[in-house]
This record gives C-alpha cells, structure tokens and sequence, in this order.
DNA sequence: AGCCGTCTGTGATCGTCATCACACACGGAC
DNA sequence: GTCCGTGTGTGATGACGATCACAGACGGCT
C-alpha cells in the first residue's frame, strides 16, 4: 500500500511535459480551453485521448447520491481519455478544467495507431496507466478500510508534499483547497472533512484558514494517516 | 458507470489464453503452481509479469484492520504483475492460485523489451490495464456511495453472468461462493452480506445453499442493484 | 453411525458518518 | 459603509454497517 495520490502534480516517473507533447503533439491538435469547460461527459461514446500541456482537469464520476468525487485531477504532462480510446466503452468519468488549461487532442483511431508506431509512447502510456491503477487500488483499499480521519492526513500528506513549503522555512507546507474540494477527494462530506480538521488544529497538527491548511508538524500527520 | 466485474472470467476485449500465450510465451517461461501457492506478495520489489494461460489467481491486499480485501481474479488470458514492472515500485498486491493454474513467467525487463519490439503485445497490455483501471474506478465510486446491499446485488449479477447455467433450462443462475469470499469481493463483513442475501432469499430472488446462491429472478436483482 | 470443522443465519450493541440545520467570518461589489 | 455570496465551524439526529456472540446445518472422515 503506498500512498495515495491526489495527481496535482505529474506523478514520479510519468512522462514529461515536454514528452507528451512531442509524442501525441505530433500528431494530434493543441489548443486551449477555458475554466470550467468540459472534454467529455461520462458515458459519451466520444474516444479521442488528450494530453495536458499546462493547467489542471479534473476527472469526476457522478456518484449515486447525486454527490460527485473526483477520481484524479490530471496536470501537465498527464495524459487521460486513453481508456475509452482502447476498450471502446464510452468515457468512464466526466472531464473539467478546473483552469485555463492546454491541451492536446488526438482521436482514438489515431492514438491507436501513434501507439502502435512508436514503442516510447506505448511505453509511456502503459506507465501512466500502470501509475493510475495503482492508485486507484490504493484508493480502493482506503476507502473500504480507512476511516475519514486517516484519510484526510493521508491526502493532506500528499498535498503537501506536492506543494513545496512556499512559506520559506522548511518545516511548513501551505495546501490551497477549500474543504469541499477536499472533502470530494475524500469521497466524504463537507461537515465530516470539517470536523476532522478542526481535530488537528486542536491537536495543534494545522492550522487553516480561508481555502488554505496549513500543515505545521508533518510527522504528526504521518502518525495519524498511520495508526489513527 | 459500467458493471463491476470480478474477474471470474477474462472481459470482453481482453486477450484471449491463445493470444497471451502466444505473445508472452515465446519469451517467458511456462510453469504450472499449486492452489494456495503465492507468485508474489505485497510490498516485494520483484517485478516479473505474468500471464495466466489456465486456471485462476487471487490479487489480494491487506486492508487495515488486518481483513483482506480481493482487488481481482485473473483467469485465463490475464496479464498481472505488470504494474510493478513498470513502474519498479513493488507489488501492490499478493498472488495466490487458487485452484492448479498454469502460467507463464517473465522478467520486467524482458517484459519491458517485449512490449518495445512487439506493438500487438503492447496494444493487448494497455487495453489490459484500461479494463483494470476502469473497473477499479468503478468500485471506487461504487464503494463510496452504494450500500451493502447493492454491491451484493450487482456482483451477485456479475458472477451469474460469468457462469451460465449449468442446471439447464436458462431461467436460473447458479453461483458457486461462499458468503465470505463475496464478502471478501464486496468489501464487506460476512455477516452483512449475509444479511443481505436474507433479504433477497425473503424477496424469492435467489435461494441460498452451501457454497453455493442460485440466482431465480434476473431482472429483480437487476432492480436491486439499480434503485435500492 | 458419530464427530468435527466449515459454513450459514441472526440477534444485540455501538461507532462512524451522512444528513439537516444553523451561526459566523471574510471579501468583493456597489 | 452595507449587502451578499462563499467558505467555515459545529450541534443534533438517525441510518448503516462493523463487531461480538451464538445456534444450527451440512458434509467429510474414521
């Protein structure tokens, strides 16, 4: 079980901004879309594949409650939309920029064969995936497991670390989300997210303000996401 | 939101026991494990790929509270082992056989080379991981938003569809688990998934036995699974 | 037949979390 | 300045499911 990821930031070991582009660039269409604009629907029986150039989509499935949860937010260099290219059975969640964002697009007939061609894309595209599923997994034996406490340090764990202490000195990581992001990345509720936090700021774990948390003692967080 | 699948049986698209043995066999090395026999286990920083060419593996992983939890079931066709391969960070899951499987084996980098020299096998691998990671995401908004009751109902579904009738006269499934191994696959405790095949025996859906649920009334649990 | 281990079925209790329902704080628009 | 929208903090309640605790049922083994 290794830590499970919010995909902010490009995971280790995907490929690089510049790779993606070279690689699906050359054959598919660049262009920019605008906050808030959607790529696919889940469910469309659309199959072109995209790559993230710069900016942030997010991916979200519609839950059964009507509430949403984010399976991943893609950022440059991440490449989404493969899966209904490959198996053929419409887009499996709902894709948003969540800010002006560039991206490229190929059709899947096209993806298909750019994979076939080139064995450094198949390779890339076959680590990408290999990286979400592992998350996905990961999320899988969170959610099922893992009380809303644990999970909440463990993302703000993982948050922090992808965003490098801005603040100067080191020992502390400012994580800009407001708690109803948060708590759609949890798959829980604004009020149980809310209520996990105020118990480390009690704990004196964090402190937060408007649309940031501010992690303080990230040791102690690591205890928490740990035994809980 | 597609079905979850359990993996009883390779899904549609997936690779056929020909085509894998065929395009990892002729680099690999064939050998056949007893039941209970582990390929791998969780955390190990080995990276070999495997295919099952017959038989079935367990992919499990252990959940907090030391209950374990089965993220897939691979039969014949099935590629696993291949996440770690390519992303070198250790196995995200144990393998055990779970009857007498025959398998092939093969080193990550041979894996690697293999991919890069062949594009079929590298098309056959990434459709693999597309169907894995979308299932995975399945469950993951199924298990964060669907009770009990209507994960029995859908895998109850998925494993009937998997296992046609042998009792002849095409009205009735007949499912051969325990309740904690569906327990196991549910992500719930056996007691709950027991309770909730109470409700559906009461509801004259299914009749319970043994090791064994014989599905009588397709389109309710269908009903089940959708509304709740 | 008799025994024992596995599997099933169900009650009771209790904790977690979703839901509903507010109050307050801050910031921007006017 | 005032108003309003968005974000935050927290109480009360209730439902769902985990946990503990048994009893009974079936099948294999000797």
């Amino acid at each position: 079980m290794t830590q499970m990821s919010t995909g902010i930031v490009p995971a280790a070991g995907a490929p690089s901004p510049h790779t993606v582009a070279a690689l699906l660039g050359a054959r598919g269409h660049r262009r920019t879309v605008m906050t808030g604009e959607v790529l696919f629907h889940e469910g469309d029986m659309s199959n072109s594949v995209f790559g993230c150039v710069s900016g942030r989509v997010r991916l979200i499935v519609a839950g059964a409650a009507g509430r949403e949860l984010v399976l991943a937010v893609c950022g440059p260099g991440d490449i989404f939309g493969d899966v209904a290219a490959l198996d053929g059975r419409g887009r499996s969640a709902t894709a948003v920029a969540m800010e002006p964002t560039e991206i490229v697009e190929l059709s899947g007939a096209d993806y298909i064969d750019a994979v076939r061609a080139d064995p450094e894309l198949a390779l890339a595209a076959l680590r990408s995936l290999a990286g979400r599923l592992r998350r996905a997994n990961d999320r899988i034996c969170a959610g099922e497991t893992e009380p809303v406490a644990k999970r909440v340090a463990r993302v703000l764990l993982d948050l922090a670390q992808r965003c490098p202490s801005p603040s100067g000195d080191g020992s502390v990581w400012v994580v800009s989300i407001n708690q109803t992001d948060l708590a759609e990345m949890l798959g829980a509720t604004r009020e149980a997210t809310a209520r996990v936090l105020a118990d480390l700021r009690r704990a004196g774990v964090i402190t937060t303000a408007r649309s940031r948390t501010v992690v303080h003692d990230r040791d102690a967080l690591v205890a928490h996401a740990r035994r809980c």
